[in-house]
RNA sequence: GCGCCCGUAGCUCAAUUGGAUAGAGCGCAUGGCUACGAACCAUGAGGUUGGGAGUUCGAUUCUCUCCGGGCGCACCA
């Protein structure tokens, strides 16, 4: 709703600015004013004009105001400060549109169809955890931020593929394979039968720690491991069968993992298949053709096929012939030459991961010519189908890859990776999905010292003093995403039978997991991805304040309202979701609905008084201005923000004003209607970062 | 050495992407429940935004520089 006047107040803008002062494509910046008795927009545009109009910004300002013109939807305008000219929206029109859930003069339209819907089909890959070991926090942000953006893309209107990459052909899995074989003493059935236990994967965290000690115990240990490797490239054997059985069966925990959290996939494309169909043959000889990649005759990189490093320029790359023949010194200009190349192709002639994941690119946007086979998976309760890549496919499947934009939610160490891919793209003259291509990078989650020693990791002194220790699989350090959750099942059920000890088992249990997933989720949403979070179990069991349990309590208040009142919310407001279709139902019987007239809006919202409940309203409005500031910015944090600004105006409406009880019926539905709205916009807002509300709390 | 990121209240983080008096949560102090259940609300203390220079009407935000911290720079994935 928000969103909506804003862009007609800068198209109205920009329009007048053309007319007026013959000003084109001059940058409309919209801001909100600091306190909310200043209106609704504020605009610092006088301020840019001063220079060009060698006019005084107050001056300019005031033409403005003046001669602007009526907009729909919009009071009026003023001068303000130094030059500020302050908007003010008519609040009663928006309050009746928010409450009908329709813009303000549309046909019904849904607001967040005012997003502009973008053609094509979007690509969102996240998690891509190493199928070797357990899930840990780390991977947690990352499936916590990808599925939140994938929900935030819906929610704009667009149409998404949500992939998770499995690197099922790496050492990491070879690693666990030696455990199981040479520590261990496994058989293949014996292996089997683990697989299938509970927390497999939890055996495998063990045991890749420990299997990575051994090698450091001796280096002849190495030598295992090679020979599982080659063993499982080669395929068709005890080793290649035992990775296959142990990655399948750890992915299938990672999904179960994620399914926890409302975290789903629409298909798994693997390495192996990458290889066994041939991907990189069809990029290679296309990369060769474009002149992407060069053989490299000579020095450290003899026998290789290499790429230009991102980031440096074309024509630096020194050949070190040229090298040598303006300068005597041939080591030093060696070392500065071959430091801008990346080897792609090893002397060996076997391709290196950044190879692969170019060619996986290339399938994306569809630039291959080649496809995968299609297997089904993994089937949700909802009945969705996970599917994953396969040599040999079912001939029915649904089309993936072709797409026209792709994100990429893979953390900041792996920026110059993505970066040569994107480069790749470039010189094979992509630049158009080169431009639509985004990584999607966020910083990550480290442990604070405190954290570490509460699981009982003894410390340096030097570690101590850090602000935070990284994890690692490879030496079992890390928390485990599981165990995480069942610790703030755990804490939470605690709290809710201190409080709902009426309700029956399950419907406690429920409640309980609906709190521990509105935390963990809202806990790796509200920092920014820049950010490192320093995780420590006593801020991410938190429950109070700047959490995702304040933010559904709020929530859960509104409702209860209409529930001892004996109320529908969805008779005071367009609801949405389910307990929609009811009111629509009504509203076509022309049944009670208890609508408040714009005259009634006017006075319960107009001036001082109405201040506080009418910055509650305008919150609500935005949601989608913040979901299109989300999209825009790869930002979800800002929906966390929104989410708890939401929660906690709320909190201060409810408190100040007892609803119930109120003597005034009209005043009464005017407050029932704000809750409503309120209510509405906060599961859905919830909804977008994958939080529920519970029934109680 | 090169590249990227971070430095804001005691702690953990924001700051509408260059805007008005830098805001929250936690913690601390004080007060508020026969309530639409306090997982809440109210009040208070707490800041030279790491230092310095520059650009600008205006800088936490942009540029340069220094200090401190992190991460990347393999014929690993």
């Amino acid at each position: 709703m928000y969103h909506f006047l804003e862009c007609r107040l800068v198209d109205h803008l920009r329009e007048f600015l053309r007319r007026s002062y013959n000003l084109e494509d001059a940058n409309i910046v919209v801001e909100q004013p600091p306190k909310i008795e200043l209106g609704e927009f504020a605009l610092p545009l006088a301020f840019d004009l001063a220079r060009k109009l060698r006019k005084s910004p107050r001056k300019i300002a005031e033409e403005i105001v003046i001669n602007i013109g009526e907009i729909p939807g919009i009071d009026k305008f003023e001068v303000a400060g130094a030059g500020y000219i302050n908007v003010r929206i008519n609040r009663a029109a928006l309050a009746a549109a928010l409450a009908n859930d329709s813009l303000p003069d549309s046909d019904g339209k849904k607001s967040n169809s005012a997003v502009p819907a973008s053609t094509g089909k979007v690509l969102v890959e996240h998690s891509s955890i190493n199928p070797n070991k357990a899930a840990h926090i780390g991977h947690l942000r990352n499936a916590i931020l990808g599925d939140t953006f994938v929900r935030l893309l819906r929610f704009a209107g667009r149409e998404v593929d949500v992939q998770n990459y499995i690197d099922n052909t790496g050492a990491q899995v070879a690693d666990v394979v030696v455990g199981f074989v040479h520590l261990e003493r496994k058989s293949m059935v014996e292996i089997q039968a683990l697989a299938a236990s509970p927390r497999f994967d939890y055996l495998c965290w063990d045991l890749y720690a420990r299997v990575a000690t051994w090698y450091a115990e001796d280096k002849a240990n190495l030598q295992t491991r090679l020979a599982a490797l080659h063993a499982i490239e080669q395929g068709n054997n005890e080793t290649a069968a035992i990775a296959e059985l142990i990655s399948i069966a750890v992915l299938k925990r990672h999904l179960e993992t994620m399914e926890r959290l409302d975290i789903e996939y629409d298909f798994l494309p693997r390495e192996s298949e990458i290889l066994h169909l041939h991907f990189w043959d069809a990029a290679f000889t296309k990369l060769k053709e474009a002149g992407v990649l060069t053989y490299e005759p000579q020095g450290k990189n003899k026998g290789c096929w290499v790429m230009r490093r991102a980031g440096t320029l074309a024509g630096t790359v020194k050949t070190p012939a040229s090298a040598a023949a303006e300068d005597g010194d041939k080591a030093i200009t060696d070392m500065i030459t071959e430091e801008d190349q990346k080897v792609i192709v090893r002397s060996n002639g076997t391709v290196g991961y950044v190879g692969k994941d170019i060619a996986y690119h290339m399938w994306k946007f569809g630039l291959l010519g080649r496809d995968f086979g299609y297997r089904k998976f993994f089937r949700y309760p909802n009945t969705h189908e996970c599917w994953i890549s396969s040599t040999d496919g079912e001939t029915e499947h649904p089309h993936f890859g072709d797409v026209t934009e792709i994100y990429n939610v893979i953390d900041a160490r792996q920026s110059e990776a993505q970066s040569t891919v994107i480069e790749a793209l470039r010189g094979l003259g992509h630049n158009e999905a080169a431009d639509r291509f985004t990584h999607f990078s966020y910083e990550m989650v480290a442990l604070t010292p405190r954290c570490a020693a509460e699981l009982g990791y003894t410390l340096s002194e030097e570690d101590k003093a850090r602000s935070w220790i990284e994890v690692s699989g490879r030496k079992g350090f890390g928390v485990k995403a599981d165990d995480l959750l069942d610790a703030l099942i755990a804490s939470a059920e605690k709290e809710v039978n201190s409080r709902h000890l009426e309700l029956p088992g399950s419907e406690r249990s429920q409640i309980s997991t609906q709190i521990a997933i509105g935390a963990l989720r809202y806990f790796m949403l509200k920092y920014t991805k820049p950010s490192v979070i320093a995780f420590d179990f006593k801020e991410a069991l938190s429950f109070e304040g700047d959490t995702g349990p304040y933010a559904q309590y709020a929530a859960v208040r509104a409702s209860n309202i209409f529930r001892k009142g004996g109320l529908n919310p969805d008779d005071f407001c367009r609801g949405s979701g389910p307990g929609g279709s009811e009111s629509d139902a009504s509203r076509r019987q022309g049944t009670a609905v208890h609508r408040v007239s714009p005259d009634e809006f006017d006075k319960f919202l107009a001036g001082d008084a109405g201040n506080s409940v009418w910055e509650l309203w305008l919150a609500a409005s935005q949601t989608s201005q913040v979901v299109s500031q989300c999209v825009a910015t790869t930002e979800p944090a800002y929906m966390a923000k929104h989410a708890f600004r939401l929660a906690q105006l709320f909190n201060v409406f409810y408190h100040r004003h007892p609803i119930l009880s109120e003597p005034d019926e009209k005043r009464k539905r005017f407050l029932l209607t704000t809750a409503a709205v309120v209510r509405r916009e906060l599961i859905r807002v919830l909804a977008v970062m994958g939080i529920s509300v519970p029934a109680a709390m």
